[in-house]
DNA sequence: CATGAATGAGAGTTCATTCAT
DNA sequence: GATGAATGAACTCTCATTCAT
């Protein structure tokens, strides 16, 4: 043992490289501009490397998706077991607010990009979207049942706060914040969502 | 009038004509897949024809970046005169909302895509991004003054605002609704813009 | 008029310049060898000019197959109506000889090539095919009618005839016979033809 | 014997291994279709090992040639001493035909196949192609000797002989015969033999 | 002996763009 | 004013081949 071990470790790294590689194209240039040939460039291989380890451009893209899922799931795992289901939610909302701002390239491939890929990807990819998204709802009823949000559709709550953090991450991410001075901008993204978790907490 | 009008006015129905069939093609089959040629198929001229009207691709993706803001103001300028300045924000966002989803290629293009435009132009779709911001901000202070959302940033609340009704349709937009059921989905994009003004209203 | 057909006209010359091209590269390289590409550079234009007259490599297949059965078929009709079978017989052999070595590149095509094609082509390739086949039945059946060939099954000495007839053009198509001096090929595969003949003749 | 022994021996047991599996994947999916790869995987070595074992593709052609040619000499060899040469003359039709249909991808490698190798090895190719035929001549002579085939040149009858059943071998094949009912193809093929060598014996 | 990793060259194909007519 | 013809550059992907280990 030891050499297999460090084969498949060199494997990885790769795949890894390529991967992230990818995704910040994808960040940088749009996902449409980003080719084989422009990943391999940038990781300084040539394009036929990168078949060494992804069989088509499509396995490819699957495979940064299932990695930026995985990460999202890693981020969530983090949230504390707090016993105020609502400091709860706001501790949700700073992690996915960390998640999205450490990842952008895969924050914005999971939620922003219209993904070219093939169904039996895109249908998984919604159900690791569903079960995130089950993570927020089930909370968001838990602070329905300590008493906060009476009278509101569980589901459509649900959805508007989602909306309003991926709002902010979004126009962050895809630069629509150019009418704010360019310093004032990341803590400006922070304050939104403190104040419209200072909302939540009032209603 | 004579002929010289006759010829521009000639000029500015087929530069419509691109226009409108380019931004079609937009929200059909999407914008990486838009190409000169699809266009000049779709017209039925020919591509080197577009190249008439328009220096370059650029050039054209420009104009309908021109286009669509103007039909954004447009849209805003159907706000009526209403006493109450909360209301009118209701308004605003309803207004909003029927803009994107009358027009969401147009949408798309002006707050979603990576804009693949030279520099010149991407300064002056600013200042329109500016301007419409703008009018939002203005609405906000105008609610302070009335009394609402005291103690609140007036930039960071309407970058929330703004923030929240572009979360809302651009997740419609951009298909991260799957995990609803599709015949609810417009509903809960209504639903989420009312639940989101009715908090606003109580704060 | 004038202008339309002179395009008309050069669009048909061009074609045809690719298609006489493409087969002549099958003949002297192979056809895997034979690239787009190669057929661009031999006539000296881009490749993507190539896309202009042919949709796809398939097409452009197809085309090169319709256009040498049709010159097959034109040899065909140059066949005298002359009075004895038997001698209208060894007509055709001497037709089927000069069409195959007038195009030996479609001659390769059409009877020696491994066809990399859609079905639909190759369907109608084998309609050509047996259509000449029966030109050959009919003949051999004639013979048979004035007294030739007796007791012998028409299907099985037709196919006999064919293959004796297109084993002595292959043979020399493919170069297998750089056992006899190369002065002498030509003659000997007139005087095989020849030998054929008489032998019939006498059964 | 010793080692040295064991290893030379080992190593023609693997480079038998590539040939076979070489021939049989020209066989199944085509020659052009035949990589060095698709070799590999089908005996479960790296391609490189291949190398280790040929110098190049070219090598490793030329080398099932002459793995082709020993073979076909192999059944030449079973050719039964007659006294009747006419007989041993049809003996060696369907010797030949056994050859060509037991081991159609060399058949087809060695006799229609355009040779992709180097000049080198083609004129080894063809010393063994000549050889081969000269065992032909000299059996059409004895006929000749025997009575048979009066006034008629030997090595132009040779040919034409041998250009009868390649015909029909190639016709087989290539796939020229769907002219013909499936079921009838086969038994088609030996009936074309058998009329050949009828009208032959008839001469 | 065997191979994993890497690559240059080349395959088919598409697209924005130019230019003579 | 309109376009047919042409192309360079780019795309995804495969293959024969090399080389350090």
């Amino acid at each position: 043992m030891g050499i297999a071990e460090r084969r498949e470790r060199e494997k990885q790294e790769m795949q890894d490289l390529i991967l992230t590689t990818a995704a910040e194209l994808f960040l940088e240039v749009g996902m449409e501009k980003t080719s084989i040939r422009t990943i391999a460039e940038k990781i300084e291989y040539s394009p036929a490397t990168i078949y060494l380890y992804f069989k088509d451009k499509n396995e490819l893209l699957y495979a940064i998706h299932q990695r930026a899922f995985q990460r999202f799931f890693q981020y969530f795992q983090t949230l504390p077991q707090l016993d105020d289901p609502m400091e709860k939610l706001q501790q949700l909302g700073h992690i996915y607010f960390k998640f999205a701002f450490d990842n952008p390239a895969f924050y914005d491939l999971m939620f922003i990009l219209k993904a070219p890929m093939d169904s039996d990807q895109t249908e998984e990819h919604w159900e690791m979207g569903a079960r995130s998204h089950d993570v927020l709802t089930d909370l968001v009823l838990e602070c329905q049942q300590a008493g906060h949000f009476q009278n509101k559709d569980t589901q459509v709550l649900s959805h508007m706060i989602w909306a309003t953090v991926h709002g902010i991450v979004s126009l962050k991410i895809r630069e629509r914040m150019k009418m704010y001075p360019e310093a004032l901008r990341d803590q400006m993204v922070y304050d939104s969502l403190e104040m419209f978790n200072s909302i939540l907490e009032s209603v």
